[in-house]
DNA sequence: AACTATTGATAACC
DNA sequence: TGGTTATCAATAGTT
Protein backbone atom coordinates (compact mmCIF):
# COMPACT_ATOMS: atom_id res chain seq x y z
CA UNK A 1 0.00 0.00 0.00
CA UNK A 2 2.82 2.22 -0.60
CA UNK A 3 5.64 3.59 -2.85
CA UNK A 4 6.91 -0.48 -2.65
CA UNK A 5 5.54 -3.70 -1.21
CA UNK A 6 6.95 -4.19 2.33
CA UNK A 7 7.86 -7.73 3.66
CA UNK A 8 5.84 -8.76 6.46
CA UNK A 9 9.19 -8.90 8.40
CA UNK A 10 10.51 -7.14 11.48
CA UNK A 11 11.97 -3.97 10.70
CA UNK A 12 15.42 -3.93 11.88
CA UNK A 13 16.20 -0.10 11.91
CA UNK A 14 14.58 0.79 15.18
CA UNK A 15 13.78 4.26 14.04
CA UNK A 16 11.73 2.81 10.85
CA UNK A 17 10.35 0.42 13.44
CA UNK A 18 9.36 3.27 15.48
CA UNK A 19 7.94 5.03 12.96
CA UNK A 20 5.44 2.28 10.98
CA UNK A 21 4.42 1.16 14.23
CA UNK A 22 3.00 4.69 15.00
CA UNK A 23 1.64 5.04 11.96
CA UNK A 24 0.25 1.48 11.53
CA UNK A 25 -1.17 1.50 14.86
CA UNK A 26 -3.18 4.43 14.08
CA UNK A 27 -4.75 2.41 11.42
CA UNK A 28 -5.55 -0.64 13.43
CA UNK A 29 -7.17 1.08 16.07
CA UNK A 30 -9.24 3.02 13.71
CA UNK A 31 -10.44 -0.01 11.78
CA UNK A 32 -11.21 -1.83 15.20
CA UNK A 33 -13.43 0.93 16.06
CA UNK A 34 -15.13 1.15 12.54
CA UNK A 35 -15.55 -2.67 13.02
CA UNK A 36 -17.18 -2.36 16.25
CA UNK A 37 -19.24 0.34 15.44
CA UNK A 38 -20.43 -0.84 11.73
CA UNK A 39 -21.26 -4.76 12.76
CA UNK A 40 -22.49 -4.23 16.17
CA UNK A 41 -19.51 -6.17 17.53
CA UNK A 42 -17.82 -6.10 20.98
CA UNK A 43 -13.76 -5.64 20.28
CA UNK A 44 -10.79 -5.13 23.24
CA UNK A 45 -7.20 -4.69 21.40
CA UNK A 46 -4.26 -4.55 23.26
CA UNK A 47 -1.39 -3.16 21.69
CA UNK A 48 2.37 -3.18 24.07
CA UNK A 49 5.25 -1.39 21.93
CA UNK A 50 8.63 -3.21 21.29
CA UNK A 51 9.59 -0.50 23.97
CA UNK A 52 6.77 -1.91 26.00
CA UNK A 53 4.45 0.78 25.59
CA UNK A 54 0.79 0.15 26.28
CA UNK A 55 -2.25 0.98 23.76
CA UNK A 56 -5.90 -0.21 24.37
CA UNK A 57 -9.17 -0.18 22.78
CA UNK A 58 -12.22 -1.63 23.70
CA UNK A 59 -15.50 -0.85 22.08
CA UNK A 60 -17.08 -0.99 25.83
CA UNK A 61 -15.64 -1.78 28.91
CA UNK A 62 -11.69 -3.40 28.64
CA UNK A 63 -12.39 -5.78 31.98
CA UNK A 64 -16.15 -6.67 30.71
CA UNK A 65 -14.47 -8.09 27.19
CA UNK A 66 -11.87 -9.73 28.85
CA UNK A 67 -14.24 -11.10 31.44
CA UNK A 68 -16.15 -12.38 28.72
CA UNK A 69 -13.52 -13.79 26.52
CA UNK A 70 -12.36 -15.64 30.17
CA UNK A 71 -15.77 -17.01 30.25
CA UNK A 72 -16.28 -17.98 26.81
CA UNK A 73 -13.14 -19.82 26.46
CA UNK A 74 -13.81 -21.48 29.36
CA UNK A 75 -10.02 -22.92 30.47
CA UNK A 76 -7.80 -21.73 32.33
CA UNK A 77 -9.52 -18.12 32.95
CA UNK A 78 -6.43 -16.58 34.37
CA UNK A 79 -3.36 -16.85 36.09
CA UNK A 80 -3.94 -17.72 39.61
CA UNK A 81 -7.63 -18.55 40.53
CA UNK A 82 -7.67 -19.99 43.90
CA UNK A 83 -11.68 -20.42 44.37
CA UNK A 84 -12.66 -23.42 42.48
CA UNK A 85 -15.97 -24.32 43.68
CA UNK A 86 -16.58 -20.30 44.01
CA UNK A 87 -15.58 -20.22 40.83
CA UNK A 88 -17.66 -22.98 39.29
CA UNK A 89 -20.65 -21.15 40.69
CA UNK A 90 -19.65 -17.70 39.48
CA UNK A 91 -19.65 -19.15 36.58
CA UNK A 92 -22.64 -20.78 36.95
CA UNK A 93 -24.98 -17.99 37.54
CA UNK A 94 -22.77 -16.11 34.83
CA UNK A 95 -23.50 -18.78 32.34
CA UNK A 96 -27.39 -18.79 33.38
CA UNK A 97 -27.44 -14.97 33.12
CA UNK A 98 -25.36 -15.04 29.55
CA UNK A 99 -28.26 -17.22 28.50
CA UNK A 100 -31.08 -15.29 29.47
CA UNK A 101 -29.36 -12.46 27.75
CA UNK A 102 -28.77 -14.33 24.51
CA UNK A 103 -32.45 -15.06 25.14
CA UNK A 104 -33.74 -11.54 25.42
CA UNK A 105 -31.37 -10.45 22.97
CA UNK A 106 -32.70 -12.68 20.13
CA UNK A 107 -36.08 -11.72 20.73
CA UNK A 108 -35.64 -8.48 20.42
CA UNK A 109 -34.35 -9.10 16.69
CA UNK A 110 -36.80 -11.03 15.94
CA UNK A 111 -38.84 -8.03 16.92
CA UNK A 112 -37.20 -6.49 14.86
CA UNK A 113 -37.83 -9.18 11.87
CA UNK A 114 -34.67 -10.52 11.76
CA UNK A 115 -33.99 -14.70 11.85
CA UNK A 116 -37.54 -15.29 11.77
CA UNK A 117 -36.59 -18.63 9.73
CA UNK A 118 -37.22 -21.63 11.42
CA UNK A 119 -40.35 -20.08 13.43
CA UNK A 120 -43.75 -21.85 13.45
CA UNK A 121 -46.60 -20.41 12.13
CA UNK A 122 -48.08 -20.29 15.45
CA UNK A 123 -45.58 -18.44 16.60
CA UNK A 124 -45.25 -15.91 13.60
CA UNK A 125 -48.99 -15.61 14.58
CA UNK A 126 -47.82 -15.12 18.00
CA UNK A 127 -45.43 -12.59 17.26
CA UNK A 128 -47.70 -10.97 14.91
CA UNK A 129 -50.30 -10.34 17.30
CA UNK A 130 -48.04 -8.89 20.13
CA UNK A 131 -46.41 -6.52 17.12
CA UNK A 132 -49.95 -5.33 16.34
CA UNK A 133 -50.63 -4.47 20.05
CA UNK A 134 -47.51 -3.33 20.12
CA UNK A 135 -47.77 -0.89 17.41
CA UNK A 136 -51.07 0.17 18.79
CA UNK A 137 -49.82 1.20 22.16
CA UNK A 138 -47.00 2.72 20.80
CA UNK A 139 -49.28 4.68 18.40
CA UNK A 140 -51.52 5.46 21.43
CA UNK A 141 -48.50 6.86 23.67
CA UNK A 142 -47.34 8.54 20.49
CA UNK A 143 -50.67 10.67 20.28
CA UNK A 144 -51.17 11.71 23.64
CA UNK A 145 -47.85 13.10 23.70
CA UNK A 146 -48.78 15.37 21.07
CA UNK A 147 -51.64 16.02 22.38
CA UNK A 148 -49.73 17.19 25.65
CA UNK A 149 -47.35 19.61 23.50
CA UNK A 150 -49.83 21.03 21.88
CA UNK A 151 -51.79 21.57 25.01
CA UNK A 152 -48.55 23.13 26.09
CA UNK A 153 -48.17 25.23 23.35
CA UNK A 154 -51.81 26.61 23.59
CA UNK A 155 -51.48 27.58 26.82
CA UNK A 156 -47.98 29.11 26.18
CA UNK A 157 -49.82 31.17 23.08
CA UNK A 158 -52.41 32.09 25.44
CA UNK A 159 -49.80 33.73 27.54
CA UNK A 160 -48.34 35.42 24.91
CA UNK A 161 -51.58 36.28 23.68
CA UNK A 162 -52.71 38.02 27.37
CA UNK A 163 -49.12 39.49 27.28
CA UNK A 164 -50.03 40.83 23.71
CA UNK A 165 -52.40 43.13 25.41
CA UNK A 166 -50.96 43.94 28.26
CA UNK A 167 -48.17 45.72 26.33
CA UNK A 168 -51.30 47.24 24.19
CA UNK A 169 -52.89 48.73 26.90
CA UNK A 170 -49.68 50.02 28.07
CA UNK A 171 -49.26 51.71 25.00
CA UNK A 172 -52.93 52.90 24.86
CA UNK A 173 -52.35 54.68 28.45
CA UNK A 174 -49.33 56.37 27.34
CA UNK A 175 -50.31 58.46 24.16
CA UNK A 176 -47.09 59.76 22.48
CA UNK A 177 -47.69 62.31 19.72
CA UNK A 178 -50.85 63.51 18.09
CA UNK A 179 -51.67 60.89 15.32
CA UNK A 180 -51.71 57.71 17.65
CA UNK A 181 -54.91 58.17 18.62
CA UNK A 182 -55.91 57.00 15.09
CA UNK A 183 -53.52 54.13 15.47
CA UNK A 184 -55.09 53.28 18.35
CA UNK A 185 -58.41 52.88 16.80
CA UNK A 186 -56.82 50.57 14.16
CA UNK A 187 -54.91 48.52 16.59
CA UNK A 188 -57.83 47.33 18.57
CA UNK A 189 -59.14 45.94 16.04
CA UNK A 190 -56.68 44.04 14.43
CA UNK A 191 -54.71 42.71 17.71
CA UNK A 192 -57.29 40.51 18.96
CA UNK A 193 -58.12 38.88 15.68
CA UNK A 194 -54.26 38.43 15.20
CA UNK A 195 -53.87 36.63 18.45
CA UNK A 196 -57.00 34.50 17.45
CA UNK A 197 -55.38 33.98 14.28
CA UNK A 198 -51.96 32.80 15.08
CA UNK A 199 -53.49 30.41 17.54
CA UNK A 200 -54.69 28.38 15.08
CA UNK A 201 -51.66 28.50 12.62
CA UNK A 202 -49.58 27.29 15.81
CA UNK A 203 -51.33 23.94 16.21
CA UNK A 204 -51.74 23.36 12.70
CA UNK A 205 -47.92 24.34 12.38
CA UNK A 206 -47.15 21.47 15.45
CA UNK A 207 -49.41 18.91 14.26
CA UNK A 208 -47.30 18.62 10.65
CA UNK A 209 -44.05 19.38 11.29
CA UNK A 210 -44.40 16.77 14.68
CA UNK A 211 -45.04 13.76 12.23
CA UNK A 212 -42.20 13.86 10.42
CA UNK A 213 -39.16 14.89 13.34
CA UNK A 214 -37.69 12.82 15.21
CA UNK A 215 -37.45 15.43 18.81
CA UNK A 216 -40.31 17.75 19.57
CA UNK A 217 -37.83 20.01 21.61
CA UNK A 218 -37.24 22.24 18.79
CA UNK A 219 -40.12 22.24 17.24
CA UNK A 220 -41.00 23.99 20.61
CA UNK A 221 -38.04 26.14 19.99
CA UNK A 222 -39.36 26.89 16.66
CA UNK A 223 -42.87 28.00 17.81
CA UNK A 224 -41.75 29.94 20.51
CA UNK A 225 -39.59 31.79 18.49
CA UNK A 226 -42.48 32.54 15.98
CA UNK A 227 -44.71 34.01 18.72
CA UNK A 228 -41.71 36.05 19.99
CA UNK A 229 -41.66 37.26 16.11
CA UNK A 230 -45.50 38.03 16.24
CA UNK A 231 -45.26 39.65 19.35
CA UNK A 232 -42.89 42.23 18.18
CA UNK A 233 -44.62 42.74 14.83
CA UNK A 234 -47.80 43.41 16.64
CA UNK A 235 -45.82 46.06 18.86
CA UNK A 236 -44.59 47.41 16.04
CA UNK A 237 -48.07 48.05 14.68
CA UNK A 238 -49.04 49.19 18.02
CA UNK A 239 -46.06 51.88 17.75
CA UNK A 240 -45.89 52.58 14.66
CA UNK A 241 -49.60 53.15 12.75
CA UNK B 1 -12.44 2.43 0.02
CA UNK B 2 -14.72 0.59 -2.31
CA UNK B 3 -17.69 1.75 -4.63
CA UNK B 4 -19.14 3.81 -2.18
CA UNK B 5 -18.03 5.13 1.01
CA UNK B 6 -19.95 4.08 4.08
CA UNK B 7 -20.63 6.25 6.91
CA UNK B 8 -19.26 4.64 9.92
CA UNK B 9 -22.72 3.60 11.50
CA UNK B 10 -24.57 0.88 12.72
CA UNK B 11 -25.46 -1.36 9.68
CA UNK B 12 -28.83 -1.67 9.55
CA UNK B 13 -29.41 -4.54 7.21
CA UNK B 14 -28.47 -8.32 9.39
CA UNK B 15 -27.56 -9.71 6.56
CA UNK B 16 -25.30 -6.64 4.65
CA UNK B 17 -23.88 -5.98 8.95
CA UNK B 18 -22.79 -9.74 9.14
CA UNK B 19 -21.05 -9.47 5.61
CA UNK B 20 -19.40 -6.57 6.43
CA UNK B 21 -18.49 -8.15 9.96
CA UNK B 22 -16.77 -11.50 8.27
CA UNK B 23 -14.78 -9.21 5.19
CA UNK B 24 -13.67 -6.44 8.03
CA UNK B 25 -12.89 -8.99 10.30
CA UNK B 26 -10.52 -10.66 8.47
CA UNK B 27 -8.66 -7.59 7.34
CA UNK B 28 -8.54 -6.36 11.03
CA UNK B 29 -6.93 -9.55 12.18
CA UNK B 30 -4.57 -9.38 9.33
CA UNK B 31 -3.34 -5.78 9.80
CA UNK B 32 -3.12 -6.88 13.39
CA UNK B 33 -0.55 -9.56 12.83
CA UNK B 34 1.30 -7.07 10.55
CA UNK B 35 2.13 -4.82 13.31
CA UNK B 36 3.09 -7.28 15.55
CA UNK B 37 5.51 -8.89 12.82
CA UNK B 38 6.69 -5.69 11.36
CA UNK B 39 7.02 -3.40 14.81
CA UNK B 40 7.41 -6.34 16.86
CA UNK B 41 4.99 -5.52 19.19
CA UNK B 42 2.74 -7.99 21.35
CA UNK B 43 -0.67 -7.66 19.91
CA UNK B 44 -4.28 -9.01 21.47
CA UNK B 45 -7.49 -8.54 19.39
CA UNK B 46 -10.83 -10.16 20.69
CA UNK B 47 -13.90 -9.75 18.37
CA UNK B 48 -17.05 -10.86 19.52
CA UNK B 49 -19.52 -10.58 17.15
CA UNK B 50 -23.33 -8.69 17.46
CA UNK B 51 -24.67 -12.63 17.76
CA UNK B 52 -21.75 -13.06 20.67
CA UNK B 53 -19.24 -15.19 18.76
CA UNK B 54 -15.83 -15.52 19.69
CA UNK B 55 -12.96 -13.89 17.53
CA UNK B 56 -9.15 -13.85 18.90
CA UNK B 57 -5.90 -13.14 17.56
CA UNK B 58 -2.66 -12.79 19.77
CA UNK B 59 0.57 -12.25 18.81
CA UNK B 60 2.21 -14.48 21.70
CA UNK B 61 -0.10 -15.83 24.32
CA UNK B 62 -3.50 -14.27 24.70
CA UNK B 63 -3.16 -14.62 28.32
CA UNK B 64 0.34 -13.44 28.94
CA UNK B 65 -1.08 -10.65 27.14
CA UNK B 66 -3.74 -9.97 29.37
CA UNK B 67 -2.00 -10.80 32.51
CA UNK B 68 0.39 -8.13 31.34
CA UNK B 69 -2.66 -5.18 30.48
CA UNK B 70 -4.00 -6.10 34.28
CA UNK B 71 -0.36 -5.67 35.66
CA UNK B 72 -0.07 -2.23 33.34
CA UNK B 73 -3.06 -0.87 34.00
CA UNK B 74 -3.20 -1.58 37.71
CA UNK B 75 -0.64 -0.85 39.05
CA UNK B 76 -1.84 -1.02 42.67
CA UNK B 77 -0.45 -4.23 44.45
CA UNK B 78 -2.13 -7.13 42.95
CA UNK B 79 -0.35 -9.47 45.80
CA UNK B 80 -2.36 -8.24 48.79
CA UNK B 81 -5.56 -7.24 46.57
CA UNK B 82 -5.88 -9.64 44.48
CA UNK B 83 -9.30 -11.36 45.96
CA UNK B 84 -10.85 -8.00 46.51
CA UNK B 85 -10.40 -7.25 43.37
CA UNK B 86 -11.60 -10.69 41.85
CA UNK B 87 -14.25 -10.47 44.15
CA UNK B 88 -15.06 -6.42 42.41
CA UNK B 89 -14.38 -7.85 39.26
CA UNK B 90 -17.09 -10.75 39.38
CA UNK B 91 -19.26 -8.67 41.00
CA UNK B 92 -19.03 -5.88 38.61
CA UNK B 93 -20.01 -8.26 35.33
CA UNK B 94 -22.40 -10.03 37.37
CA UNK B 95 -24.29 -6.34 37.95
CA UNK B 96 -23.37 -5.24 35.03
CA UNK B 97 -24.92 -8.63 32.79
CA UNK B 98 -28.01 -8.15 35.20
CA UNK B 99 -27.87 -4.30 33.70
CA UNK B 100 -27.87 -5.62 30.30
CA UNK B 101 -30.85 -8.33 31.13
CA UNK B 102 -32.55 -5.33 32.68
CA UNK B 103 -32.39 -2.97 29.49
CA UNK B 104 -33.29 -6.20 27.18
CA UNK B 105 -36.24 -6.97 29.17
CA UNK B 106 -37.25 -3.41 29.07
CA UNK B 107 -37.34 -3.15 25.67
CA UNK B 108 -39.20 -6.30 25.13
CA UNK B 109 -41.87 -4.57 27.16
CA UNK B 110 -42.21 -1.67 25.42
CA UNK B 111 -41.73 -3.36 22.28
CA UNK B 112 -45.30 -5.03 23.31
CA UNK B 113 -46.31 -1.57 24.79
CA UNK B 114 -45.83 -1.82 28.14
CA UNK B 115 -43.97 1.27 29.96
CA UNK B 116 -43.85 3.31 27.25
CA UNK B 117 -44.48 6.81 29.68
CA UNK B 118 -41.77 8.93 30.06
CA UNK B 119 -40.65 7.95 26.42
CA UNK B 120 -39.75 11.20 24.02
CA UNK B 121 -41.28 11.44 20.53
CA UNK B 122 -38.45 11.02 19.41
CA UNK B 123 -38.24 7.36 20.57
CA UNK B 124 -42.16 6.62 20.47
CA UNK B 125 -41.59 7.34 16.47
CA UNK B 126 -38.17 4.98 16.89
CA UNK B 127 -40.40 2.32 17.59
CA UNK B 128 -43.39 2.60 15.61
CA UNK B 129 -40.96 2.46 12.61
CA UNK B 130 -39.18 -0.88 14.14
CA UNK B 131 -42.50 -2.02 14.78
CA UNK B 132 -43.73 -1.63 11.84
CA UNK B 133 -40.80 -3.46 10.11
CA UNK B 134 -40.76 -5.84 12.21
CA UNK B 135 -44.76 -6.89 12.07
CA UNK B 136 -43.83 -6.28 7.70
CA UNK B 137 -41.08 -9.27 8.15
CA UNK B 138 -43.13 -11.14 10.35
CA UNK B 139 -46.03 -11.31 7.98
CA UNK B 140 -43.93 -12.17 4.81
CA UNK B 141 -42.14 -15.18 6.40
CA UNK B 142 -45.94 -16.43 7.72
CA UNK B 143 -46.95 -16.06 3.96
CA UNK B 144 -44.08 -17.74 2.84
CA UNK B 145 -44.69 -20.57 4.94
CA UNK B 146 -48.58 -20.46 4.16
CA UNK B 147 -47.34 -20.89 0.73
CA UNK B 148 -44.91 -23.86 1.78
CA UNK B 149 -47.50 -25.65 3.55
CA UNK B 150 -50.36 -24.93 0.09
CA UNK B 151 -47.45 -26.22 -2.40
CA UNK B 152 -46.93 -29.33 -0.34
CA UNK B 153 -50.97 -30.21 0.22
CA UNK B 154 -51.40 -29.29 -3.53
CA UNK B 155 -48.53 -32.26 -4.37
CA UNK B 156 -50.49 -34.70 -2.21
CA UNK B 157 -53.11 -33.52 -3.84
CA UNK B 158 -51.87 -34.29 -7.36
CA UNK B 159 -50.44 -37.47 -6.29
CA UNK B 160 -54.24 -38.35 -5.05
CA UNK B 161 -55.38 -38.04 -7.82
CA UNK B 162 -52.92 -39.77 -9.84
CA UNK B 163 -53.73 -42.43 -7.87
CA UNK B 164 -57.21 -42.16 -8.35
CA UNK B 165 -56.63 -42.19 -11.90
CA UNK B 166 -54.71 -45.78 -11.79
CA UNK B 167 -57.50 -47.28 -9.79
CA UNK B 168 -59.90 -46.36 -11.76
CA UNK B 169 -57.99 -47.72 -14.48
CA UNK B 170 -57.80 -51.45 -13.36
CA UNK B 171 -61.65 -51.22 -12.42
CA UNK B 172 -61.80 -51.17 -16.28
CA UNK B 173 -59.51 -54.04 -16.77
CA UNK B 174 -62.01 -56.23 -14.29
CA UNK B 175 -64.78 -56.31 -16.28
CA UNK B 176 -67.11 -58.40 -14.12
CA UNK B 177 -70.61 -59.38 -14.93
CA UNK B 178 -73.18 -57.69 -17.58
CA UNK B 179 -76.08 -56.29 -15.90
CA UNK B 180 -76.09 -57.59 -12.32
CA UNK B 181 -72.63 -56.65 -12.28
CA UNK B 182 -73.78 -52.91 -11.64
CA UNK B 183 -74.71 -53.06 -8.19
CA UNK B 184 -71.74 -55.43 -7.61
CA UNK B 185 -69.44 -52.61 -8.64
CA UNK B 186 -70.84 -50.54 -6.39
CA UNK B 187 -70.26 -51.81 -3.70
CA UNK B 188 -67.16 -53.89 -4.07
CA UNK B 189 -65.12 -50.84 -5.74
CA UNK B 190 -66.57 -48.07 -3.28
CA UNK B 191 -65.03 -49.55 -0.63
CA UNK B 192 -61.55 -50.52 -1.61
CA UNK B 193 -61.16 -47.39 -3.02
CA UNK B 194 -62.53 -45.29 -0.33
CA UNK B 195 -60.69 -47.16 2.33
CA UNK B 196 -57.17 -46.76 0.35
CA UNK B 197 -57.78 -42.63 -0.20
CA UNK B 198 -58.90 -41.85 2.85
CA UNK B 199 -56.00 -43.82 4.20
CA UNK B 200 -53.75 -41.36 2.02
CA UNK B 201 -55.71 -38.49 3.40
CA UNK B 202 -54.83 -39.02 6.74
CA UNK B 203 -50.90 -39.32 5.78
CA UNK B 204 -51.31 -35.88 4.15
CA UNK B 205 -53.22 -34.20 6.96
CA UNK B 206 -50.78 -35.30 9.29
CA UNK B 207 -47.40 -34.54 7.26
CA UNK B 208 -48.83 -31.19 6.95
CA UNK B 209 -50.15 -30.45 10.44
CA UNK B 210 -46.40 -31.41 11.97
CA UNK B 211 -45.24 -28.70 10.42
CA UNK B 212 -47.39 -25.88 11.82
CA UNK B 213 -48.01 -26.97 15.33
CA UNK B 214 -50.39 -24.36 16.80
CA UNK B 215 -52.65 -22.06 14.20
CA UNK B 216 -52.06 -23.95 10.99
CA UNK B 217 -54.13 -26.95 11.86
CA UNK B 218 -57.58 -25.56 10.52
CA UNK B 219 -55.99 -24.30 7.13
CA UNK B 220 -54.71 -28.65 6.68
CA UNK B 221 -58.28 -29.87 7.84
CA UNK B 222 -60.08 -27.41 5.10
CA UNK B 223 -57.79 -28.57 2.50
CA UNK B 224 -57.81 -32.37 3.52
CA UNK B 225 -61.52 -31.67 3.73
CA UNK B 226 -61.56 -30.43 0.00
CA UNK B 227 -59.30 -33.37 -0.68
CA UNK B 228 -61.79 -35.45 0.54
CA UNK B 229 -64.38 -34.10 -1.28
CA UNK B 230 -63.25 -34.29 -4.68
CA UNK B 231 -62.22 -38.24 -3.91
CA UNK B 232 -65.96 -39.02 -2.90
CA UNK B 233 -66.38 -37.30 -6.12
CA UNK B 234 -64.36 -38.70 -8.18
CA UNK B 235 -65.21 -42.48 -6.93
CA UNK B 236 -68.68 -42.20 -7.30
CA UNK B 237 -67.84 -40.71 -11.28
CA UNK B 238 -66.18 -44.10 -10.85
CA UNK B 239 -68.39 -46.11 -9.89
CA UNK B 240 -71.65 -44.63 -11.98
CA UNK B 241 -70.58 -44.34 -15.78
C1' DA C 1 5.03 15.93 10.18
C1' DA C 2 3.46 16.54 5.38
C1' DC C 3 3.23 14.77 0.91
C1' DT C 4 2.14 11.50 -2.92
C1' DA C 5 2.58 7.21 -5.63
C1' DT C 6 1.26 3.05 -4.90
C1' DT C 7 -0.67 -0.92 -2.91
C1' DG C 8 -4.26 -2.77 -0.08
C1' DA C 9 -8.90 -3.07 1.64
C1' DT C 10 -13.52 -3.27 0.72
C1' DA C 11 -18.70 -2.03 -0.86
C1' DA C 12 -21.56 -3.49 -4.08
C1' DC C 13 -22.64 -6.93 -7.09
C1' DC C 14 -22.99 -12.08 -8.48
C1' DT D 1 -19.82 -18.18 1.73
C1' DG D 2 -16.63 -16.96 -1.75
C1' DG D 3 -15.16 -14.35 -6.13
C1' DT D 4 -14.91 -9.95 -9.02
C1' DT D 5 -14.22 -5.11 -9.71
C1' DA D 6 -14.41 -0.17 -9.22
C1' DT D 7 -13.18 2.78 -5.74
C1' DC D 8 -11.50 4.64 -1.65
C1' DA D 9 -8.18 4.39 2.20
C1' DA D 10 -3.75 3.20 4.27
C1' DT D 11 0.81 3.69 4.03
C1' DA D 12 6.19 3.35 2.34
C1' DG D 13 9.34 6.18 1.09
C1' DT D 14 10.69 10.79 0.46
C1' DT D 15 10.99 15.76 1.75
Amino acid sequence: MARERRAIRRIESAAARQVTFSKRRRGLFKKAEELAVLCDADVALVVFSSTGKLSQFASSSMNEIIDKYSTHSKNLGKSDQQPAIDLNLEHCKYDSLNEQLAEASLRLRRMRGEELDGLSVGELQQMEKNLETGLQRVLCTKDRQFMQQINDLQQKGTQLAEENMRLKNQMHEVPTASMVAVADADAENVVPDDVHSSDSVMTAVHSASSQDNDDGSDISLKLAFFFTQQVTLEVRAVGRP
